[in-house]
DNA sequence: GATGAATGAGACTTCATTCAT
DNA sequence: AATGAATGAAGTCTCATTCAT
């Protein structure tokens, strides 16, 4: 049958795919090379052009597969949220968790090409999934007259990056536990920030 | 004269380094080689080993100037302001004129060894002297009641890491104009954020 | 079968072995470049690195190979002839028709960093096992009363340098014909000095 | 006066030889860059040029220092030595010290592209006329029926080249004592090698 | 399908030498 | 005469990618 083959298929991308993930937790995408993931994956280095066109298609797939497991932890802990403000401080939990796990994501990401990034690649799907994501739980918030009332598309970018960016930071320089008050500070700052009147 | 041809080396140092600059905002610093530089420049690639020991050394210069330029930003429009809240929108807003010139910066930076980074060049005093006086702004803040109390090295992290995330992913996809309302957004939420009470 | 596989790749590597032997015919190691090698032996110059890591490596098989050869040769023509005065005739001998071989070899020692030589590398395994075997054509003299006495290290390095020493000067400069009553000479002069009596 | 500015120029050819000499001591000439010529002998690199044509000419200057005070001191030292077999053991042992004094010249010679060496420059004279010295010493044992008789030309290149294959050897690799018992050996083994009967 | 081998293209860096002041 | 500056030419090495088995 066809689709033990498929299974197959797809498993051997998914340990190609783990070990660049555990590649970049060592050093850049850029200065990781073939030779790197073949030695780390198990296969050879023309194998993997098997599986990826090439290094680019190897990346998009990695971040895919981050993206991918960033929305489905969104709609478990956020969507089903009844309070908004709890809905928000949960996904800030998660892109915190998140880069935790991968703290290279946002460096790669930065360097990233941008035009391949917003276009023909599925990545920027995904992106916009998560984006949309987030604008639900704060649509939520703005229509109990819980958030504070402004652009929708804005306040998702603002909330989006600056999580994101204080999460690397985070992640790169202080303590690794997830636990610690410095990301409840930050919780709070951005809660209050957005919520409208005294709370 | 002495004193001529050390100002004459000074100036070429700079070209090279605006060279750079300008190479920075079409591609990554990994992508850029030394060829490009030189053409850009003006100078032959092997002139550029003459006021540059590396790479490394140029692309450390480069951020040493920008952070120079932000630090004397920072004491002309922040330190001499009397009101907090006013000095922090300024320090915001000029973390905002900063990556808005130079956006390739964050990702930079973000590539940039760590360890380097952090340790015996230049550019961790630079840092250091630009967390410095932030947290001074913070300080005042506290001190006049304003701002609410926290742990003073957290609450500094916090405001440059968001910034600049929000900075990076404002000048990477938004239109540029600095004047937009929504980095006016940006700038509120962090203000009421950290101030104490109504506001 | 992995077997063959080891064989071929061990067979090329000679070839690049070789061809670098070619060009030292014609020029200093110092001078020769990896372009020149890759042309010689009709590889790519990026795959020569695929057999050595870098052109130190590369010299350093040189070398090996040829001291292997030396030593397979003492073995054969001196270890089992009983004469010993004899057995040092034909080292001398052996020595010059290497050098004669290879007349660079050692114009490349002389500049090859003595450090590595005489360290991690297999070379100085390879050199010791050449001066034992040596050493103990030179035992076997003393034993049986018909060399001088004296230290044996000494008289071992004296041995080997001088004849490296004339070689060297011989073949870079008279006529190449081994059979030179030249060479006869010098072997007449040093057993002459090195044995007891009248002889 | 013309010869002052004469004198002058000579004294800084000198130093620029001299530095050139201290740093032979340290690594080899191929890998000295005119750069570290300059910083030793305190003159710029372009002023190196006002007084040597180029790398080339400044070896050979080196070179020819070491060669005319070769010859000095055989002068001195051998040829007014009545008995010839004491002006041999002076002359090995006048090369044992320049050697020890420049332990670096015979890699130097021996990497030094042979077609110069014995063409348009001076070096092959003075070569010569060091030649010419040892030949007279061993002409005159031979005259006075103390040398073994045999082709004049052969003899003293055999002597020079064992002579300094040994001094070279000894002067890398064991003990810079130059009074050691090592070198009495080898200079006995070669006066025993070359003098009639008994000795 | 898997992989050892091969490689074109290109990166960084160095250095002897010349030029302009 | 002295030298800071400039550079062409060259060298070593790396890497993503393709090919042949």
């Amino acid at each position: 049958m066809r689709a033990r083959h498929e299974r197959e298929r797809e498993f051997r991308r998914e340990s190609i795919i783990e070990a660049t993930e555990q590649l970049l937790n060592e050093k850049t995408f850029e200065s990781i090379t073939m030779d790197d993931i073949a030695m780390r994956s198990d296969f050879s280095k023309a194998s993997i052009y098997q599986y990826f066109k090439n290094k680019e298609e190897l990346i998009i797939a990695v971040f895919a597969r981050i993206l991918r497991t960033e929305c489905h932890l969104i709609e478990e802990r956020c969507l089903l949220e009844t309070d908004p403000i709890q809905a928000m401080r949960n996904y800030i939990k998660i892109q915190f968790e998140s880069i935790h796990r991968n703290p290279w994501s946002p460096k790669v990401i930065a360097t990233f090409p941008f035009r391949d990034y917003h276009a023909e690649n599925c990545l920027s799907d995904l992106y916009n999934q998560k984006k949309k994501l987030i604008t639900g739980i704060i649509q939520r918030g703005q229509t109990e007259g819980i958030f504070i009332i402004s652009d929708l598309d804005i306040f998702t970018n603002m909330l989006l990056s600056a999580s994101v960016g204080f999460a690397n930071y985070f992640s790169t320089r202080m303590s690794s536990d997830i636990q610690s008050p410095e990301i409840e500070m930050f919780i709070s700052t951005i809660i209050k920030g957005i919520t409208k009147g005294e709370q």
